[in-house]
Formats: structure tokens, sequence, C-alpha cells
DNA sequence: TGATATGTTATCTT
DNA sequence: CAAGATAACATATC
């Protein structure tokens, strides 16, 4: 699923591919994903393409902004004018929620099984009030160990994974790499953070930037479904606990369930 | 067939 | 009122 690496990972591919190119035309065959309002406003240029959190921000001219969330089953395929045989095109057009035409005649088609994403067109207002409801991004500089310290403690009942999943504590992150992090810092997911001391939470801090910084070198995490537009994530081949059997220490795992998701953990390596 | 998986949010409970 | 917990959304896969 896509969280803060596979979000990143796109969102490169997608500025090399849009940025200074113009959207000419737009058709929408699923409306309450996307916004049927972005026909109004073509054509127009891409000026930027950028992340917060798990949603990828695209600023285009006179103040408007896609916002795109990608949910669990949310893709983009992207088709230079070269490859768009009809079959290419047909790969992914069951679930087709759109397609970008742009001026040099690329083809950029969205496409979400279930549904749950969207495309919005909104202005500079708008989305700033929309992002400011986020927390903090794990990987800026300003975020500091005090800083994660001090957002943690707002939720001193609730236990340690499901904080570092909720997006206003803590953008970006999601099941897979609050999971790994717990896991390489050695604390229990289902640990209540008033009894985590202030070392365990910089050891959390550390390793939750650690395994973000590489999943995104990696291009993400491909379980399931999701894929960038060149291919598939390599991080799979380096969790230690998610989806899996045993640890790296061959221990087994248990699972439980926090926060109605499903939570892997070493009861060996993590207390 | 029914359980499971997923991110976010609306809504319920404490 | 707020913190925390849970159901709901859609659909494929096992």
């Amino acid at each position: 699923m896509p969280e803060l690496p596979e979000v990143e990972t796109l969102v490169q591919q997608l500025k090399r591919r849009l940025v200074g190119k113009r959207i000419s035309s737009v058709e929408v065959l699923d409306r309450k994903v996307v916004d049927v309002k972005i026909k109004k406003i073509l054509p127009t240029k891409v000026l930027k393409v950028w992340r917060r959190a798990k949603s990828i921000v695209i600023e285009l001219e006179k103040g408007r902004f896609l916002l795109v969330h990608l949910r669990m089953t949310g893709h983009f395929h992207y088709l230079p004018k070269k490859q768009q045989s009809t079959q290419r095109i047909r790969e992914s057009e069951k679930f087709l929620t759109a397609r970008f035409h742009l001026n040099n005649g690329d083809l950029l088609t969205h496409n979400d099984i279930r549904r749950f994403g969207f495309i919005r067109l909104l202005d500079k207002k708008k989305i700033e009030v929309e992002l400011a409801k986020l927390g903090p991004e794990p990987l800026s500089k300003e975020f500091t160990k005090k800083k994660f310290r001090g957002i943690l403690n707002r939720r001193k009942k609730a236990n340690i994974k499901t904080t570092l999943m909720d997006q206003h504590i803590l953008a970006g992150v999601g099941n897979i790499y609050a999971q790994e992090a717990l896991y390489h810092a050695g604390i229990n997911p289902s640990r209540k953070i008033g009894s985590i001391s202030p070392v365990e939470m910089n050891k959390i801090y550390v390793q939750l930037q650690k395994v973000l910084n590489s999943a995104i070198k990696h291009h993400g995490t491909t379980v399931d479904d999701y894929v960038h537009i060149e291919g598939t994530g390599g991080f799979q081949n380096y969790l230690a606990v998610y989806g899996r059997k045993k640890c790296p220490k061959k221990h087994v795992l248990k699972k439980v369930n926090l926060g109605g998701r499903g939570t892997y953990y070493c009861p060996k390596c993590q207390c």
C-alpha cells in the first residue's frame, strides 16, 4: 500500500514526466474519484509536483492544485506517444478513473480498483487548509527528536503503533513502516505511549527515519498491488516483520490486531 | 462463502 | 469536550 516511500517514489517519477508540460484534455471516467471540474481549467501547465504525507500535490497554473490520494489501490500509468498501442491502453481499462492527455501526445492514466482514492481540484487556500490538518513530515529537517517526543506525548494512553500511523500526529507512516520501525527499535507495538521512555522514543525516531529512507532508496514496498510508474518496488525483500512468519533472528512472530489492522511483532526482540 | 486486507474519516463510547 | 476505539467505505483474493 502506498505509504510515504511509495508516494515519494511516484512523485519523483511524475515530476520528471509532467513538470513543464501542458495538460490539454482530460477524460473523466469515474466521477466519484476524479473531480470533473478539472476539465474547466484546461489547458493548463504543470508547474510543480510534490508530496505531503501520502498525498501527491500537482501544482497547476493560476493557483490551482490537484490533490491526489491513492489510498490503497490507486495507480498511475504513463504511456509515451510511441507506446500507445491498444493493448497497453487496455491494461488498466477496467478500473480506469481518468485519462490525462498531454500536449506532446503522451498519456497519463489513473485507475483505482477499490475507488477509495481521489483526485480533487483545489485552490491555494483550500489546499493549505487540507494539508495543515496533517502532522509533521517525519523526514523533514525541522522534525527533531524533541518534536517527536512532544507529539507522541499528546497520546499517552494510546498504543505506540496506532499513534505512529495517525496522520494528524505524524504524516506518511502506515501499517508497514510503523511495524518495521518498531521492530528495529525493539519496542512492542502494543505498548502505551505513557510507558515508553525518552530514550526508547529516540530509538523509534532513529529507526523510523532509517527505514523510511531505506525504503525510498529501494523505490518502496510492493505487496499486493503497489506499483510505481517504472515497475515494482524492492523494499519487500528487506522487510523484517510485515507479512512475515519469522523475524531476521529466526524467532517466530506473533500477529495481533491494533486499530483494526494486522500487526506483526517479535515477542523476543520487542518488549 | 466468508474472512481478510488496506487508509482515512465519521461516528460511537468512555 | 476530548481521547480513544471502531465501523464504514469497495472489491479482490484466498
